[in-house]
DNA sequence: GCCAACGTTGGC
DNA sequence: GCCAACGTTGGC
């Protein structure tokens, strides 16, 4: 079992969005490390934090789950789709993607401003300059603190 | 809206 | 294979 976080920006898709489908396909990754992640890291039932970024209150907001093993992202083959990808064929497939549950939502959110005061968070990536990851892997001894601190 | 960081693209 | 230009992310 292994942990993850996933940023999400909440006037795109929200916890409360997802708790409202309940399970949702991961569409629209394309950083070839993140897709990594996503292919060779992840396997259902791993956790997921579920962080809300570029939002008057940018932290982590709930808990989610790894629904699916990887497979190959539909939207890159959408001409209509802003993730369309003309590089990408159903042969060939470029991006991939996991489905995510909602398990649930904290009762406030942990802010990012928070985390960067945990001592125990230090060296987490999330927290380092310059870090633009949607999808990051988060240790174990982090996953406890980040909710130790809900 | 600004800007730092950093990934990607494309010319050479 | 280098690297400048460009685009995107995301906090503020």
């Amino acid at each position: 079992m292994h942990y993850w976080l996933m940023k999400s920006e909440p006037d795109a898709f929200s916890i409360d969005d997802l708790e409202r489908v309940g399970t949702e396909p991961w569409t629209g990754v394309r950083n070839y490390q993140a897709r990594n992640f996503m292919r060779d890291g992840m396997k259902p039932g791993d956790g997921v934090l579920f962080y809300h970024s570029s939002c008057p209150e940018p932290g982590v907001v709930g808990i989610a789950e790894v629904a699916s093993e990887a497979y190959p992202d539909p939207t890159q083959y959408d001409r209509k789709s802003d993730y369309y990808d003309e590089k990408a064929t159903p042969e060939n497939p470029r991006w991939m993607l996991v489905d995510v549950s909602f398990k649930r939502k904290f009762r406030r959110t942990v802010g990012l401003d928070e985390l960067r005061r945990q001592a125990k968070l230090e060296g987490f990536a999330l927290l380092q300059r310059g870090n633009r990851l949607s999808i990051l892997p988060v240790t174990r001894a982090q996953w406890n603190a980040i909710l130790g601190l809900e």
